[in-house]
DNA sequence: AAGTGGACCTGCTAGC
DNA sequence: TGCTAGCAGGTCCACT
């Protein structure tokens, strides 16, 4: 479910009301990816920081309690989302974690559980600065220019799909956005990566930037069950150029979508608009 | 080193 | 109606 902007709508609905809550009770449900880390005893009584987001991953800082210092690194994986608030419904059979705290409880919902929740030291030690240290620039980072895509796609043979995909260049466009940049773009997603003029690297990363920006200021995509922590959904869905819609028409030229497998993930694709 | 395929897990849908 | 195969928003890891 969650690229980047799923995630950053997600942390923008609960930062600021967990915010300088003090940490009551910490259940662990059905294993996710990877064990906790830590005692969940050891996490009561710490205080809940400003909520940042790296990549596709949130960290949540803790000060205070057995811990002492450190943050919970969460990822949704493929089917997590989370929820925060008082009054939260009955817990279900994929609530898999729960912080209780004295603003209200966050709870991540993931049925296929490919999502994490680690504890970790710091930002950069630990779980969170071997998860963090391969990923790419973020999206909006200033450094991200054509010229930088490009220096870095240099010798690569990979699609270019595959490679924004991959998260060590840049971060945050999953299979949806990655699909919608390209065609954006006019780009073949079959294209040899290290094959890409620098125009076309520059048009990328603009089209990138625009795709996500575009999903953000609608929520994100909600194909399935995507939800905020406040419950709501996303809207980007309707906007999809060519994601989810093989067989229909191209809105540029009409010739009816393509879909193919690239890395055991499907590609969405205008044959006509999209060139190498 | 870069690239590929498998693995993790559950739920839903299309098709027989 | 009921079963099955195939598919799904991610990404780590082992292997070539």
């Amino acid at each position: 479910m969650p690229e980047l902007p799923e995630v950053e709508v997600t942390r923008q609905s609960f930062a600021k009301r967990i915010e300088g809550a003090t940490v009551e009770s910490v259940l662990v449900g059905k294993p996710l990816r990877w064990p906790l880390g830590i005692e969940p005893v050891q996490l009561a009584g710490a205080k809940v920081g400003s909520v940042q987001r790296r990549g596709k991953y949130l960290w949540l800082p803790l000060l205070g309690g057995l811990q002492g210092q450190g943050g919970l690194l969460i990822h949704l994986g493929m089917s997590g989302s989370l929820a925060f608030g008082v009054n939260l419904a009955p817990k279900g059979v994929h609530d898999h974690f729960e912080l209780v705290t004295s603003q209200g409880v966050l709870r991540l919902t993931d049925p296929r559980r490919f999502g994490a929740v680690l504890w970790s030291p710091s930002l950069d030690s630990g779980w969170a600065a071997k998860l963090l240290s391969t990923l790419g620039l973020e999206p909006f980072d200033p450094a991200l220019t054509g010229e930088y895509l490009h220096a870095r796609l240099k010798g690569r043979k990979m699609p270019i799909k595959q490679a924004i995909l991959a998260g060590d260049i840049v971060v945050g466009a999953g299979n949806i956005y990655a699909c919608e940049a390209l065609f954006m773009a006019g780009i073949d997603p079959r294209m040899q990566a290290g094959k890409l003029s620098r125009p076309r690297c520059a048009r990328l990363v603009e089209q990138i930037q625009l795709v996500l920006r575009q999903a953000l200021e609608q929520g994100g995509t909600s194909l399935r069950d995507f939800k905020d922590a406040y419950g709501s959904q996303g809207h980007f869905q309707l906007s999809t150029q060519v994601y989810g819609r093989e067989g229909e028409p191209c809105r540029i030229c009409a010739t009816p979508i393509s879909r193919m497998v690239q890395g055991q993930r499907a590609t969405f694709y205008c044959r006509v608009c999209q060139k190498k």
